[in-house]
RNA sequence: GGGCCCAUAGCUCAGCGGUAGAGCAGCGGCCUUUUAAGCCGUUGGCCGAAGGUUCGAAUCCUUCUGGGCUCACCA
């Protein structure tokens, strides 16, 4: 619904002639009718002895073969002819005169009361009854029994309406299917679709299940900081806040990384923290700005290990939640049980993004080359310019705008891309500028390939700055990530625990930035510091909740397994 | 932020230059095993907002608001 803007001029909503408002007035009328005869619309005396879920459990096992067709009457019959007393709203009302069905719903299953004049005391028929609506919360008192077409249901005795609802539910077929209203009116979305409740019944499924498996391999979960004097973490523009009483700019967290590390330096060998990060950026199906990490770290391991706990997580969390390891998700069926496929970044090119092995070669070797065959390969021109310039110490004569409308001229290209490459201060320097090209690439022409569960491996350096340097190849880092349906849903890696290392990446984020880039860390000296102190060797991992609950149950939205997705306001 | 699409009764939708329609919900009837119950009758709308074109606009044009998809940024 888009009100219209209470001008004025303009009528409340409620105060005119819809037929919303003569409902709603109908509905107080029949809470002023429940009041009148003494009984309280918004009573809070109700204790139900049995959850719907309860009594079918009981009495399912119970429910007899279809009757024959023209048999006779059987009449009712109570199974056990206990009586119970159960709660729920009211989701659909069948009226035939001298009986009303009236399924019900609580927070476990579904259930029918069958209100019939002959059983239900005689004044909650006449005074009750007439005043139930759909949506109303209601309490109910009978034995359990078949009806003739099988459905379990209730043998009202006595009725009780124990939340009078004002407001009317959406259509019963169709529900709210304006994927706007579904996330502004998330109540009225719940209320009524029972799939809607099943995701979010899962996401807590999920992330007790995370808990459940860190929990038992000797993970302390703790709390860092929300908020943060500097920007660290990743790579992300943050949000900005201000204390008042300290006159301090503060930043919502972008990642809790620097600190649960620094919990490592103090002992905690095995921690994590399942929390929200907020990131600045623009919204779409698989990014909120606020959204929830698992970040994990355990001391004494490398990032392989992190690889096998991470595939051994997920199908158990599968096989725990869905009862199979099989999925559907953005159409294909995915495979998420053991094993997966690991695939280095340059093999993904190779193998996955149709680049010939003798162009990955030289893009991972040569920033020149690099620069000319990102290019090739639909990488936009800014953003491989960025990447190039990053690796030089003193930009002095290379203005990025300048160098755009060069590189505009295909011709030109190879001489501007030599002349940067020239100004590398090593070819250590020039080989982890080459990387990050050669990732540009990756993403360009093998990421969306990247379906069934997929570890990604070997990461350039220069994406990487917080990663431990690869022993076989400094100018790579021992990093995966963890793709699905070509989405990130992990990232995690060997821990840079080298100070010096650490402060020369830190330095490094400075040159982007100088170079143009807006998502960067700021130098973190405290950080540094603590790495000073002595950090075990430790591999740590993040993984996307909201991404892994999208996986697990099927959603393409992110908006579909957050349960109030950021929205403007309306009107 | 760019591109494409959407907005009509409480809900789901039709109408797409000639003055507003259906189903569900509601209300009044009938109906004692229904389950999208059924049958008869009936209420209900400044057609997202503001401008414009036109004899005439829900319908065509422009702008705005909100939303969806998508691109960019990122996880």
């Amino acid at each position: 619904m888009r009100a219209a803007m209470a001008g004025p001029d303009s009528k409340r909503p409620d105060d005119d002639h819809s037929t919303l408002a003569r409902i709603m007035g109908e509905r107080r009328g029949k809470a002023a009718a429940l009041r009148a005869s003494g009984r309280d619309p918004y009573r809070n005396d109700v204790r139900p002895t049995h959850t719907l879920g309860d009594v079918r459990r009981r009495y399912e096992p119970t429910k007899p073969a279809p009757a024959a067709p023209g048999g006779t009457d059987p009449g009712i019959s109570p199974i056990d002819g206990e009586v119970v007393r159960v709660a729920g709203r009211c989701v659909a009302r069948r009226g035939f005169g001298k009986t009303v069905f009236a399924p019900i719903r609580d927070g476990s299953a579904d259930l029918q009361l069958y209100l019939n004049v002959d059983h239900l005391d005689a004044t909650d028929f006449a005074e009750v009854l007439p005043q139930l609506d759909v949506g109303d919360v209601v309490a109910a008192e009978g034995a359990a029994f078949w009806t003739k077409r099988g459905e379990l249901s209730i043998l009202v005795t006595r009725l009780w309406i124990v939340t009078k609802s004002v407001r009317p539910l959406p259509d019963k077929w169709h529900g709210l299917t304006d994927v706007e209203l579904r996330y502004r009116q998330r109540h009225v979305d719940l209320a009524i679709s029972p799939d809607v409740r099943e995701v979010f019944r899962k996401r807590s499924l999920i992330v007790r299940g995370l808990r459940r498996y860190l929990d038992a391999r000797g993970f302390l979960e703790v709390e860092t900081p929300m908020m943060h004097p500097i920007v660290g973490g990743a790579a992300a523009r943050p949000f900005v806040t201000h204390h008042n009483a300290l006159d301090m700019k503060l930043f919502m967290r972008i990642a809790p990384e620097l600190y649960l590390k620094r919990l490592v330096v103090g002992g905690f060998d095995r921690v994590y923290e399942i929390n929200r990060n907020f990131r600045n950026e623009g919204l779409s199906r698989r990014h909120n700005p606020e959204f929830t990490m698992l970040e994990l770290y355990q001391a004494y391991a490398t990032w392989h290990d992190l690889m096998d706990l991470t595939e051994e997580l997920f199908a158990e969390l599968a096989q725990e939640v869905n009862g199979t390891t099989k999925v559907t998700w953005d159409g294909v069926e995915v495979e998420l049980g053991r094993p997966w496929r690991r695939i280095s970044v340059r093999s993904a090119c190779v193998e996955l993004g149709g680049v010939p092995e003798a162009e990955a070669a030289a893009m991972f070797e040569d920033p020149a080359r690099g620069l000319e065959l990102a290019l090739k390969y639909g990488v936009d021109l800014k953003a491989a310019v960025m990447a190039m310039l990053e690796g030089i110490p003193d930009l002095a004569g290379l203005e990025l705008g300048e160098l755009l409308r060069e590189l505009k001229d295909p011709a030109a290209r190879p001489a501007v891309a030599r002349r940067l490459a020239e100004r590398y201060p090593s070819v250590d320097e020039a080989r982890v500028r080459a990387g990050h090209l050669g990732f540009l690439v990756f993403e360009a022409t093998a990421e969306d390939k990247l379906v069934q569960p997929t570890f990604l491996t070997e990461f350039p350096l220069a994406v990487s700055p917080l990663a431990r340097k690869s022993d076989a190849d400094p100018a790579f880092c021992d990093r995966f990530e963890l793709f699905v349906c070509g989405k990130e849903i992990a990232n995690g890696f060997s821990e840079l625990n080298d100070p010096d290392d650490q402060r020369e990446r830190f330095l490094a984020q400075l040159r982007a930035k100088a170079a143009g880039a807006a998502e960067t860390m700021d130098y973190d000296e405290d950080y540094c510091r603590a790495l000073e102190v002595g950090m075990p060797p430790t591999a740590g991992e993040g993984i996307g909740v909201d991404r892994l609950a999208m996986l697990l149950t099927g959603q393409p939205s992110i908006r579909d397994v957050i349960l109030f997705p950021l929205m403007r306001p309306e009107s």
